[in-house]
RNA sequence: GCUGGCGUAGCUCAAUCGGCAGAGCAACUGACUUGUAAUCAGUAGGUUGGGGGUUCAAUUCCUCUCGCCAGCUCCA
């Protein structure tokens, strides 16, 4: 008798052999069947043979995020089958699921077109039909590299070569298509019902750009059409929040071919961008930082110093004043250094918080460049804090639960990481080990979860880093928090401690938004252009019915104006329809509404955005509605 | 930077096989004086991203270059 133990956690015995067919039927509908181990993956025939007695079976569901993984992995490969069949002597590299979906690589002189898309798409429909179960055996080493040879997979062999000695090599087989593969994966194909390729783009072999770039075919499937439709349908969704695309129908920021990468902020732009320094600037003097200004050139000796020369050149702009040889910074820390150096500081002093909103270029990777979220001038909320080493807890924490109070004002959700050191980096083992562990053990005592980030560290620290999704759930990085024992030593800082003795102070560099220029683009997608009241650019507009009514609509200007509410008249010679299409096309949290009915009594008749007519109301009790709902908004 | 795709009026997009470069919106002028998502008429607007080539003829084909988009790499 086998035991198999369903996911409501009760036991049924059965009989070797058809009994366990049974089973997989029982929980199998609208559900990827999946179990432990290799056994299950086999095909039904075979697994009476390997199942042991007291089988333990755990079923996913695709809802589940691993459920998916599992599907989507499994359609890696049949669309591996596919390309197999239509695209013969393609060199297959490796086919994960990722968060949406699947991808491929291939190794082929053909270059898929969008045609050759559709072509597959085809052939994987055909296969499901056809309805291979995966099955699933183990290899030694040695037979499984004959294999690959036999076949000139470069890939696999490369792969095979890099496994672990005590890992077990495993293979899949899908009708004629055998891939190296861990699993698990599908007992059969029949469930993947809804497929769509999306693109095909290149990607160098194991990530190197010093490797052979390969075909990466994205894809992603459903069990079910109306899932997959449904899938397109927030794409589509959230190409409308595309902050490129809002940025210029809302006349907030624009990008010219005069100058890539450099963003022109407009007047509206500005208003947004303001707030939030203002904004910035309040809560950091709260906290007690001092802000500066530094220079944007500087000698280029400051950076042979600070070891940017070595560690950054690549992506530093520089420039000649008379004979003299200048850098554009690429980023704050030396200007901050230079203003501590300009006096002698105390232990008493510590610890010193030197804000900035400083100004960096970067010579970035022309394809890297991304409307405001990668750019290659950029404003950066940075902050150096100078301290004593048993300060640094302290310090970080703080800066953590600033962050959080910055993001959650706008409802972000974020992700922590924390880098490690990088290959090109200065400094100890020694040091980094301590920093990296400092960083850890506060994200720990404050039980904040996190992933590591290997190597990805900055060249003179480790860093935590915050990291916010955009519109069509790309996360990209804004805060930071990085420890930093080199540039003092580099720099020679030094305070006075208690017994008057010269120490090196700990270096701790911050940003909260990251860039003005990124969190910008990211505020833009979240909200989808339409700011809340206490951030939009124009918060009321007042529409005259007629230009009969425009000194009316000119004198409320004026008083709202005072009260320093941002506000417009649109005093075109349109008719109101057509000026309240385009305030709510504006996204404009307020409309006013102003004619015959309202001139007499100092009304107004107010309409909000999304939410229509509220009615007539007065002036004042507008005004007050709208102070109240400013001021809650902020705080 | 790499791979692939794209570049036509301020914006969104047409232009069959290489055969006179077009529409809507916006702008400008005029009329209309309007009550909750587009009033009507007229005018103007282009070295088809830029350079070179093939051709009787190039938006269309070839080539170089610049920019944009997706991904890779990189990163705030």
């Amino acid at each position: 008798m086998i035991k198999i133990t369903l996911p409501d956690g009760s036991v049924r015995e059965y009989e070797k052999g058809v009994k366990v067919l049974d089973v997989t039927k029982d929980i199998s509908e609208g559900l990827a069947r999946v179990a432990l181990g290799a056994v299950v993956n086999e095909e039904i025939k075979g697994m009476q043979e390997s199942v042991e007695e007291d089988a333990t079976f755990r079923v996913v569901k695709f809802e589940d995020e691993e459920g998916k993984k599992i599907f989507w992995h499994t359609s890696a490969h049949i669309m591996a089958l596919a390309v197999q069949r239509l695209f013969p002597g393609v060199k297959f590299a490796i086919g994960p699921a990722i968060d949406n979906g699947f991808y491929y690589d291939f190794d082929t002189e053909h270059r898929f077109t969008p045609e050759d898309l559709e072509k597959i798409e085809a052939e994987m429909v055909k296969i499901v039909k056809e309805g291979h179960a995966l099955k699933r055996y183990e290899m030694p080493k040695e037979e499984a590299l004959k294999f690959f040879q036999e076949k000139n997979e470069v890939y696999k062999i490369d792969l095979i070569e890099n496994l672990p000695p005590e890992e077990v090599i495993s293979f899949y087989e899908l009708g004629e298509f055998t891939d190296l593969c861990r699993g698990p994966h599908l007992l059969d194909v029949k469930k993947v019902k809804a497929i769509k390729l999306l693109s095909v783009a290149g990607a160098y072999w194991r990530g190197d750009e010093k490797n052979k770039m390969l075909q990466r075919i994205y894809g992603i499937t459903f069990e079910k059409k109306k899932d997959l439709d449904q899938y397109i349908e927030r794409l589509e969704e959230a190409k409308k929040r595309d902050h490129r695309k809002l940025g210029k129908e809302l006349d907030l920021f624009s990008i010219h071919e005069e100058g890539p990468g450099f963003p022109f902020f407009h007047p509206k732009g500005m208003v947004i961008r303001n707030i939030l320094e203002n904004f910035w600037k309040e809560e950091h003097s709260k906290r007690g930082y001092g802000e500066i200004k530094t220079p944007l050139i500087l000698n280029e000796a400051l950076w042979h110093q600070s070891g940017h020369w070595d560690h950054y050149k690549e992506n530093m702009y520089f420039t000649k004043i008379d004979e003299g040889d200048y850098a554009i910074k690429p980023m704050n820390c030396p200007g901050s250094i230079l203003v501590y150096k300009s006096q002698l500081f105390s232990y008493r002093d510590f610890p010193l918080r030197l804000g900035e909103l400083g100004l960096v270029h970067r010579h970035e990777l022309s394809g890297a460049l991304h409307g405001l979220m990668r750019v290659r001038s950029f404003t950066q909320d940075d902050a150096h804090i100078y301290c004593l080493p048993e300060q640094i807890r302290g310090e970080v924490k703080g800066v953590i639960d600033l962050a959080d109070m910055f993001y959650n004002i706008f409802g972000f959700k974020y992700h922590v990481e924390l880098s490690t050191r990088p290959e090109n980096s200065m400094g100890t083992e020694e040091q980094w080990e301590l920093a990296t562990n400092s960083l850890r053990e506060v994200l720990e005592e404050k039980g904040i979860g996190f992933i590591i980030n290997e190597g990805d560290g900055a060249f003179y620290g480790p860093k935590i880093d915050f990291h916010l999704e955009d519109a069509i759930g790309r996360t990209w990085q804004c805060g930071t928090i990085q420890l930093d024992f080199q540039m003092p030593e580099r720099f020679d800082l030094y305070y006075i401690d208690s017994a008057n003795e010269k120490k090196r102070p700990v270096m701790i560099h911050r940003t909260i938004l990251g860039s003005i220029e990124r969190f910008m683009g990211i505020l833009i997608e979240h909200f989808a252009g339409k700011f809340p009241v206490w951030l939009a650019p124009v918060q009321v507009s007042i529409l005259p019915i007629s230009d009969k009514y425009n000194d009316y609509a000119y004198e409320l200007m004026k008083e709202f104006k005072d009260k320093g509410i941002r506000v417009e008249v649109d005093d075109r010679a349109e008719k109101i329809g057509f000026k309240i299409r385009e305030a709510q096309l504006q996204k404009l949290p307020y409309m006013l509404i102003v004619g015959e009915k309202e001139v007499e009594g100092r009304l107004v008749s107010v309409r909000k955005r999304d939410e229509g007519d509220l009615g007539q109301m007065s002036v004042e009790s507008f005004m007050d509605r709208l102070l109240d709902e400013n001021i809650n908004k902020v705080m």
